[in-house]
DNA sequence: GCGTGTTGTATCCATTTGGATAGCACTCGG
DNA sequence: CCGAGTGCTATCCAAATGGATACAACACGC
């Protein structure tokens, strides 16, 4: 058996199986962008600025939103670790989003980034 | 003629040319972090910052780029004004690169981001 | 058991988009 | 006239993704 073939190969594998990895970008600051530039992300942080929102709030201030996307971005953020996700205890069951203190440090550079985009 | 109903119908038509503007968004933070969610364009910024650079050396730099997108990709960077394009006068012909003071001013902000990403 | 209110999930699809690949434009030396 | 070097453009395509639409889970009062 010819390993130095065999480790090359592999070797080859594992560059060719991520010459195309559709965004498995090595830079942080990019991974970051990528996800913030998805659409509503940025603006639900925007919104959870002011304090906790609901699910049907939520629905409500970002218009045009269809349930499945606000749902698929909702828990993205919470994986990221932006906004946590609190459930209620009475009925009709509610569920309460907020912004956790490394999505209010975050919304200090978007804020930072409105100010930039104003500016001349 | 009825001015009213006409009127209602050019607004009618007004909003709902645009339910699924695919990303007309009014936020201009959103539509500046789309655009910088983009693959390769912080990236590119972020090459720059060190100073100005040939395409070939942006090839080199980005591994995985293709000429169609790395093309794309700074006509849109010089587009939003974040890049200048100088071409040079020898020969084989060169293309240069720049930030802008916009630019410069943006990456700052990357930076801040960039410190945000590795900070706890 | 049935309607109501809230928060989602399931399924399917048109559109967009990054990428692969090939080729073109320009200028110079020989 | 032809090759070399640099900077792109042209064409096509598979894959991802946002969206539309319908529906499901849950708990409660009546």
């Amino acid at each position: 058996m010819d390993t130095t073939r065999l480790l090359t190969h592999e070797i080859a594998n594992a560059v060719l199986d991520a010459p195309a990895p559709l965004h498995a970008s090595e830079c942080p600051v990019e991974k970051w962008l990528a996800f913030l530039g998805h659409r509503w992300n940025a603006l639900i942080l925007w919104h959870l600025k002011a304090g906790p929102l609901r699910y049907g709030q939520l629905t409500e201030l970002l218009v045009g939103v269809t349930p499945k996307v606000l749902a698929e971005r909702l828990s993205a953020l919470e994986d990221a670790g932006l906004v946590s996700r609190r459930l209620g205890l009475g009925f009709p069951r509610t569920t309460t989003y907020a912004l956790t203190g490394r999505g209010v440090s975050l919304v200090t550079i978007l804020d930072a980034l409105e100010l930039w985009a104003k500016g001349n």
